[in-house]
DNA sequence: CTGAAAGCGCTTACAG
DNA sequence: CTGAAAGCGCTTACAG
């Protein structure tokens, strides 16, 4: 590996001029144009690269950025972790990724390795139990985003969309179309996007003066397997046959779902309405089509990496810090 | 943040004292007892951890893994991408990743960046094109492990699936099931595996005496839209009706092929019998089930990161180093 | 306009 | 049994 020293060999200079002229500080730092062209035409030629463990032992800096999802194997994450990947290399961020499970105390352990490891930012969507973790980077003023779900109280900025007037948005149309028994699944997260979920359900029944019946809805456990979910959600729906629409709050219990009422043989629309929380290739493609409420995954993504780019000193910061965007019911043909 | 030299100053010792207890060799260098339990008592207590950038300029080692993917939302990467982390997090390495969109100079300058990053090792599904630089990083001995991708001549450990075998398997079941008018939908990279693939369709419909057309065969532009890839396929479905089965060379091709056979109205698999290479839910709960010919994706995953690992010197290095596994024929109701 | 020196936090030969 | 010193490759205040 050539390094700084070898440059400064090479042209008979310093390595402080190297240094200089590789960072574009030569005008700045008044090194003569031919020096720095000297300089310039060498490192090209040797194909020097700065190692970033150096610069980053120096300046603090690693140009790495830390991805904490909930699991980079599920298609809403891992399409985030595209964007993110994309946004960030225009400034010449690398990213590393990790994945919580859910598991605060994971979770604590990977924000220490990364914290180790002097990851210059962080992109979390963070499982219950790791507030302390997440204030402790920020009393070390680290620049940290949270993205999908927000701890409240935290003064942190903050991305996501606006859980409760999207599962409204879709609550109120099954209701517009006619639906009066409508059952919903879900899942046991004491997280507040799924509450505000669970009570736009709530509230739009009752703003439509339809029974709230806590009977209709079920609540998986989060550990449960695929088998366990599916044979649940099977009883759930078997039993309750005067159902005429079920509401899955998240994408990967939409697709529990939709095997459950596969195997149920069930008719989607006739027999049971469906819709879903968040899109997924399944649902385009399912016979029929399934209706979803859908996440602006591309523009939760640009606007997280933009913040936090922005305190990391490379844009302006971003004003408005507290970012709720709308999800879109997407109309298809299961409802 | 706490350095070697603040639990120095603390516990009266020496900085390299305090690093030859923390790194374990405190028997090994002969530090009393009753020293070495003071330094990591303080050390603890103090709440110290290494900074990476420093051990990692002094040592050369970053205990960070490279994974350069086609692109990691795709379900396939993506999936490969968990088990990787999780492998990987048992020897205490953090993997950043990087999509090539099989864009070679997009590919070569993620390998630049993360070379540069000093990664430990690379995990790598090359796009065409990457090879010179492939070679680079052997000839400076970094460790690398190609996946799901070979690139031919070169000494690199490899693994992958059998993707001759594994489709004429699929072929070969379809032929026996009665097909004699079987089209391929596939796409124009200079892949091995997908040569592979194709060679296998060609060499089954040979062996059993069918006659080979390559008018049977629709092979797509990479670069080609959704929307574009679903109308060229319906086109191709559309017009050649002679054929009774398709087979669709990789994951996202047959989530394509079943949008266009849903917008043709066509019937699975009375109308058109569908095999598909990879899986997927969307397969699995597709009415009716697909098909498909299933690759071992854990395995895959975790003998790369072993053998990358081993060759890493934390475990024996793995003696055969071209690794080829078995994908399994999945038969559900699509043919 | 340019160079010598210090120092980021760590590890490892070396000396005693 | 323990400490002082050098050095990984870089950047930056300082001196001239």
């Amino acid at each position: 590996m050539v390094s700084i020293k070898d440059i400064a060999k090479a042209v008979g200079a310093s390595p402080s001029s190297v240094s200089i002229v590789l960072n574009g500080k030569a005008k700045q730092k008044r090194i003569s144009e031919k020096l720095t062209a000297r300089i310039e035409e060498a490192a090209s030629e040797m194909g020097y690269y700065p190692n970033r463990m150096a610069v980053g032992l120096r300046t603090g800096k690693s140009k790495t950025i830390g991805l904490i999802v909930e699991n980079i194997s599920n298609n809403f994450f891992s399409s985030l972790a595209k964007i993110v990947e994309d946004e960030a290399r225009k400034f010449g961020y690398n990213i590393v990724y990790c994945s919580t499970e859910n598991d605060a105390s994971r979770g604590k352990e990977e924000i220490q390795m990364l914290y180790n490891q002097q990851v210059d930012g962080y992109l979390i969507t963070p499982a219950n139990g790791m507030e302390k973790a997440i204030e402790n980077l920020l009393s070390q003023n680290k620049p940290v985003v949270l993205m999908d779900r927000n701890i409240e109280g935290l003064p942190v900025p903050f991305v996501a969309i606006d859980n409760f007037s999207a599962m409204k948005q879709g609550i109120d149309f099954l209701i517009e179309v006619g639906h009066k028994q409508i059952g919903l699944v879900t899942v046991d997260l004491e997280l507040q996007q799924m509450k505000d979920r669970e009570r736009a359900y709530k509230e739009s029944l009752i703003q439509h003066q339809l029974k709230y019946n806590t009977a209709n809805t079920l609540k998986l456990k989060y550990g449960n397997t695929a088998s366990q979910s599916v044979a649940l959600i099977s009883a759930f729906l078997g039993q309750r046959n005067k159902l005429t629409a079920v509401v899955f709050s998240t994408n990967y219990l939409g697709i529990y779902g939709l095997r459950s009422i596969q195997q149920l043989q069930l008719n989607i629309p006739n027999d049971l309405a469906v819709l879903c929380f968040d899109d997924n290739e399944i649902f385009e493609l399912h016979s029929p089509p399934i209706t979803v409420i859908k996440q602006p995954i591309n523009e939760i993504a640009k606007t997280a990496v933009e913040i936090l780019i922005g305190q990391l000193g490379h844009t302006k910061a971003v004003e408005q810090t507290n970012i709720l965007l709308q999800a879109r019911l997407i109309i298809r043909k299961s409802v």
